[in-house]
RNA sequence: GGCCCCAUCGUCUAGCCCGGUCUAGGACACCAGGUUCUCAUCCUGGGAACAGGGGUUCGAAUCCCCUUGGGGUCACCA
């Protein structure tokens, strides 16, 4: 009795069972996203896992394409999966081949393509007809909007709806009147004629999971379109392409047996052989920090509800918004009315009103100025923990793909479902941009902002200047990492580096306070520092720090503040700005000779 | 509603399998101090959890049961 609980709960024995199938060859784990729309990071995640196990355990990891759904597919979407995951730097063995800055991932494919399912339609229909001829299959004629009807009728009655078999179909009994008329064209779909027995899924990060019989009805495994459900694919598909271990997120669950139960009902053609069931692991589930789900529906959501604040003002209409945010007025109206959750339109009301949209997918967190190794690091601890800790007694939780790769393993994947917290992601992303070496920043800083439109020339100067090893980029570094908790963030704590040194709008308050109170003390004392850096040649950070100290020694200040303030407000227009030296090394003497000259001549 | 899964600070979690070392540890967030030319960074400190109830046991966060709560799933989507 004891040995049974513990084999159903253990960790142990959950390693134990780590290899059901052929115990002695590697192992194959496998992502198969389906491409209608960006990856997700729940997705991501996913493959971090699949990946991990594959490459802790030395076996291979896959990309399968799962494109059954002719009307949400497209090939626009697969490829920009396949660059998410290229950039999170999760590259595959087998699969679909991706070139990145001239390096080609999933090229050592095993050739058990192809990786795309909607070119695979031969193999399952040859797997269909053998389930068909062998009586474990049916085809069946009712049309969806006949089922859904009853289905309605079974819901409002609070039951619980469930396909109900044929009279004329036995399972084990080809029924060829049902065949024939498929064959002849009459549309159809094909069931799976469900065994009626208990089904128990042995999951690696669960346990047991046991389905009573006649909890499976004949769920349908080839459409009306002729392509195969998922279900029917992905078994179909594990099988040939030799999965050993699939590990997914907890919604396929519910799924599972019915996996099972096709497994147990197909055999591989010729030679004929049984189905082998891989060893399953079902992952938690990530969150909303209010517990709904993270979904694209969300960046919609949040638009509507700030352009419904918006909108408020009776001086302002819905079509005036529309004209100034390049949207039909009538696509917007039913953006509004929530009768679609467009993204697009979601994306331009955030633009015209200048907020910022929930990031769900990798592409968003790229944008808004992540490093992806701080996105792979926050979400290999959600769901997952290594169980370490660092040499002063604290958890580790911060490492790299390399430490996952060597150290992940299923037994200390968790049950509990988990909530997004973006307040901790942003903490681990601040870390990841202190870590950076003052060179490797300004590369991938520029990287970032080459491909926006308003920051690449900003990007062209840092790159140039970097290769020609010109000083002020290491300073730049310096000033920005400790005030940069993203990328973009990083082009904010420098915006005086766009003001030109001719810019005469000075912070009014500012000025006021800092330069024209007390009968101009501060336009004086600026005026007078101005002269001393005329005489300084050594331009760093170090020296100008010290030069503005020995200023306020000479001139017997209480401190730097006054002095301080004033050249800043010449050199920013701000109240705002990284440490002076550095601000001041980054101008460069002319520059910063020049601003506080124009803020002089401006204020007069 | 049926079936299934889950349950430690606000959040991610360590501890649970092999009960005592747990007046439950860490991180993020928060609060309070400190360093500082602004803003950040950084440093120090603080509050903060075993869902509830029954068992088993000398002893339970750890094992069992029930309740409650949360979640998933019930498609010709994946």
């Amino acid at each position: 009795m004891r040995g049974w609980v513990s084999l159903r709960k253990g960790r142990v024995a959950r390693a134990l069972r780590l290899s059901p199938m052929d115990s002695g060859s590697p192992i194959v784990t496998r992502f198969a996203p389906s491409p209608t729309g960006h990856l997700h990071i729940g997705g991501a995640r996913t493959a971090l896992f699949c990946w991990a196990f594959a490459r802790a355990q030395g076996g291979r990891f896959m990309i399968r394409i799962e494109d059954t759904d002719q009307a949400r597919s497209s090939d626009e979407s697969a490829r920009g999966i396949l660059e998410d995951l290229a950039w999170l730097g999760i590259e595959w063995d087998d699969g679909p081949t991706l070139e990145v800055d001239g390096k080609i991932i999933g090229e050592g494919s095993r050739e058990v393509g192809p990786y795309f399912q909607a070119r695979r339609v031969a193999l399952y229909n040859a797997y269909i007809e053998d389930l068909v001829k062998r009586g474990v299959a049916y085809a069946a004629f009712e049309s969806a909007a006949e089922l859904d009807e009853k289905r309605k009728i079974v819901v409002a009655a609070k039951k619980t709806y469930r396909y109900e078999r044929p009279a004329d179909v036995t399972r084990g009994v080809f029924n060829s009147d049902r065949w024939e008329r498929a064959c002849k064209g009459e549309p159809h779909v094909v069931r799976l004629a469900a065994p009626a027995e208990e089904i128990v899924v042995r999951d690696l990060v669960l346990g047991d999971v046991r389905i009573a019989p006649g909890e499976l009805d004949d769920f349908v495994i080839r459409k009306a379109d002729g392509f195969p459900t998922y279900h029917f694919a992905v078994v179909v598909d594990d099988e040939l392409m030799g999965v050993t271990h699939v590990l997914r997120a907890q919604e396929h669950l519910a799924n599972t047996p019915r996996h099972v139960a096709l497994q147990r009902s197909l055999e591989r053609l010729n030679p004929r052989t049984p189905f082998r069931t891989p060893a399953y692991g079902h992952m938690p589930l990530i969150f909303n920090m209010d517990g709904t789900k993270m979904s694209k529906r969300d960046k919609a959501k949040a638009a509507r509800a700030a352009l419904e604040a918006h909108l408020k003002d009776p001086s302002r209409t819905g079509e005036a918004f529309a004209a100034a945010c390049g949207v039909e007025a009538s696509h917007l109206e039913a953006f509004r009315a929530k009768e679609n959750d467009s993204v697009e339109i979601a994306e331009a009301v955030a633009r015209a009103l200048s907020i910022e949209l929930p990031e769900i997918e990798v592409a968003d967190f790229r944008e808004n100025g992540y490093l992806p190794e701080a996105i792979i690091n926050f979400i290999g601890l959600l769901g997952w923990n290594p169980g370490l800790k660092t040499p002063d007694g604290r958890d580790l939780e911060h490492f790299d793909m390399a430490f996952i790769a060597t150290n992940f393993s299923v037994e200390r994947i968790g049950r509990t479902n988990a909530k997004f917290d973006r307040k901790k992601l942003l903490s681990f992303n601040a870390d990841r941009i202190a870590a950076l070496s003052d060179e490797e920043f300004i590369r991938r800083w520029a990287a970032w902002m080459a491909t926006r439109p308003d920051d690449a020339p900003l990007a062209r100067r840092l790159t140039e200047a970097l290769a020609n090893g010109e000083a002020w980029t290491t300073w730049l570094a310096q000033a920005l990492k400790p005030r940069s908790r993203t990328l973009r963030d990083a082009g904010r704590a420098c915006a005086f580096l766009r003001r030109r040194d001719d810019d005469t709008t000075f912070d009014a308050a500012q000025v006021e306070k800092c330069l024209l109170a007390d009968n101009g003390a501060g336009r004086d004392l600026l005026g007078a520092f101005a002269r001393e850096l005329e005489a300084l040649n050594d331009w760093s950070p170090a020296r100008l720090t010290a030069a503005v100290e020995a200023f306020v020694q000479a001139r017997g200040l209480k401190g730097p503040g006054p002095i301080a303030s004033c050249v800043r407000v010449a050199l920013t227009g701000s109240s705002v700005s990284p440490g002076l030296g550095e601000t001041m090394g980054v101008l460069g003497k002319a520059g910063t000779l020049a601003r506080i000259e124009t803020c002089l001549r401006t204020i007069g």
